[in-house]
RNA sequence: GCGCCUGUAGCUCAGUUGGAUAGAGCACCCGCCUUCUAAGCGGGCGGUCGCUGGUUCGAAUCCAGCCGGGCGCGCCA
């Protein structure tokens, strides 16, 4: 049980005998250390509900609790009840954690079945930083959920069959240049595709050639087929790569033609069922009239009043849509993969495309805990949103390849007999970035800036992984070898508090990250969590001192290590040795 | 027009869902390498939490109304 579990269950005894019935003991880490290590507002809340004296009532509750080996309890202001900790309670947790492989993380997860669907990007369509977010952060919060115990199932829903072909197919056919496609064919696929868009929109004729070129190929016509086919095999091989470099893997790539067949006999489903009805020759799920207007996802107001704002699944002309799509992934993903729970890590402008969808699908019957997992947009220089088709935009691997470079040039000046540099300077450089996007609240825009993402000092990647380092140089300058299960842990130092203070809340901050899905709150923990370990790096020798200091601040560092590399593991950032 | 997101230090952002004297980093200033890696540590400067009301013991947080930024709203994804 974690210190805080345990204090929420000794506070909850407490008041129940107080007020002879039981109330919810709700315990927080304490906002400033001065009052202690954690607090409750308890007292307040129930007082005012009872029209009685917060002080009188949390005086009360102290004389009744029991906190022996924990805590001492004290009343502070208007009827806070602080808690400090007892050193030696601290200590024993942080000896405990050192026999724990999941470091006091309960598994909240309960085996549940999780799909998290993200990154999903357009084939043939460059990747610029605005991709960026939806890969690390569903990477991210796939790899928490694994860890508190679901069982995770990671989809990468690539939109290899939209619109945009019609434009590859025909810039294929009359602008490819088979040199440039040998030599990069990634390069040569984004170059056509960039250059029809702006042929077409020069030009209606091009626009309709497209066109027909898209109508052939969902016929079935076997040219464009192979054409198509081609194209998304470069383009695979183009995104592994990307991957690969993030540390980023997908237990399937589910992408939208592989639900082609499902949407005829889907739509057919929606008409017999009546969840789906025709309007002006497309069909069409309109509002079912329950619920009030402004929350209903089919009903919008424009000057006329509110009126219809339906989901489209098949056109007029007898195509499918997005949406079409999304329903048919949601229903396998529920019958065959058995999901408890789908995450969808996409942007903030589909929320009202996502919520028509999590409507449709419980109207169909299909049930789960769906979740559309938003994230603000990433900005240009003009605050305006970056758009795949216009060229001028950053792209992902230009970032990736720049942090890169500027983490090598650090090390040159740094460190330059660094063995292994190479591989050292991508560990930091991409760290670097991934955590500039995750230290983030997910839900606010950001404009791009490369100082911003790229930096190497202050709360960054490199500050957690150098705090890492700097605990294995010390495990490097051991003669013997140093057994931390079977350590004795004494905490003096307010430095050595800190730590384990921090240690115990490791397990204590895991399961709320995915309560609003925000791993910045991890983020921000191993910040605070490094800062703690720096000071206490400055301030306490671990070598040099004696036994049994020695071998408790041994373990400590190693408890240290363990939480930062187990946390930047979860962020997808890994630890280096040497920096 | 209506809806969603957003506005916090010069800049970039946190803020545990209503708690105590609003916190970090960058930038700027002052100190610290003969001691386990200075990508570090210690200290300083810096705030009308967009504005105005309201709710209450208590508001950056909740409600209402304005102002600014981003996005969405029938056959794109």
């Amino acid at each position: 049980m974690t210190i805080l579990q345990q204090l929420e269950t000794r506070l909850a005894a407490a008041l129940a005998d107080v007020l002879g019935e039981p109330a919810r003991a709700i315990v927080v880490p304490a906002a400033d250390l001065r009052f202690g290590d954690y607090q409750s507002n308890a007292a307040m809340v129930l007082a005012k509900q009872r029209k009685t004296n917060p002080r009188t009532l949390a005086e009360d509750v102290i004389s009744k609790i029991d906190l022996a080996g924990i805590a001492t309890a004290e009343i502070a202001g208007p009827g806070f009840i602080n808690f400090r900790v007892l050193s030696d309670a601290y200590a024993a947790r942080a000896m405990a954690l050192l026999n724990d492989e999941k470091l006091g993380v309960p598994a909240s997860g309960g085996g549940r079945t999780v799909v998290v669907d993200f990154s999903a990007p357009n084939v043939a369509k460059p990747m610029h930083v605005g991709h960026i977010r939806s890969t690390i952060i569903g990477d991210s919060l796939a790899r928490i959920a694994r860890f508190l115990g679901y069982r995770v199932i990671t989809d990468n829903h690539i939109g290899d069959w939209g619109t945009q072909f019609g434009m590859i197919l025909h810039g294929w056919k009359t602008m490819r240049d088979d040199e440039a496609l040998e030599r990069d064919p990634i390069a040569e696929l984004v170059r056509v595709y960039r250059m029809v868009n702006v042929a077409a929109k020069a030009d209606p004729a091009v626009l309709e050639n497209c066109k027909t070129e898209l109508v052939k190929l969902q016929a079935g016509d076997a040219e464009n087929l192979a054409i198509w086919q081609q194209c998304i095999d470069v383009s695979k091989r183009g995104l592994e790569k990307i991957y690969t470099t993030l540390d980023v893997t997908f237990d399937h790539w589910l992408g939208e033609s592989f639900f082609n067949d499902m949407l005829g006999p889907l739509v057919d489903e929606f008409l017999a069922k009546g969840i789906a009805r025709e309007s002006a020759g497309a069909v069409c799920v309109f509002s079912d009239g329950q619920g009030k207007p402004e929350d209903d996802p089919f009903r919008v107001h424009r000057e006329e009043g509110w009126t219809d704002n339906p989901a489209i699944i098949r056109k007029a002309d007898g195509g499918f849509l997005y949406a079409t799509t999304d329903l048919a992934t949601l229903q396998y993903r529920i019958d065959k993969w058995r999901a408890d729970e789908i995450w969808y890590v996409v942007g903030v402008p589909q929320q009202l495309h996502f919520r028509q969808i999590f409507a449709a699908a419980e109207r169909w019957g299909k049930t789960g805990n769906f979740r559309h997992v938003a994230f603000g947009s990433i900005l240009g220089e003009d605050r305006k949103l970056m758009k795949t088709r216009s060229g001028e935009n950053v792209g992902l691997i230009e970032v990736l390849d720049e942090a890169v470079e500027r983490a090598a040039k650090v090390i040159a000046e740094k460190n330059p007999d660094l063995e292994g540099a190479k591989e050292i300077a991508e560990i930091v450089g991409i760290g670097a970035v991934k955590f500039a996007e995750l230290s983030q609240n997910r839900l606010t825009d950001y404009v791009f800036a490369w100082d911003r993402m790229l930096a190497l000092q202050g709360d960054t990647a490199p500050y957690l992984q150098y705090s890492h380092v700097r605990i294995r140089s010390i495990f490097r300058k051991l003669d013997a070898f140093f057994d931390a299960t079977a350590a004795e842990i004494v905490l003096n130092e307010p430095e050595e508090i800190h730590l384990a203070r921090l240690h115990a809340r490791f397990g204590e901050l895991l399961p709320q990250v995915l309560e609003d899905f925000r791993p910045n709150l991890l983020a921000n923990y191993l910040l605070e969590l490094a800062r703690a370990f720096h000071s206490f790096f400055e301030a306490c020798p671990v070598l040099k001192s004696d036994e049994p200091q020695r071998s408790s601040r041994l373990a400590l560092c190693e408890l240290t290590g363990r939480v930062l590399a187990t946390g930047l593991g979860l962020l997808g950032i890994k630890c280096p040795v040497r920096m």
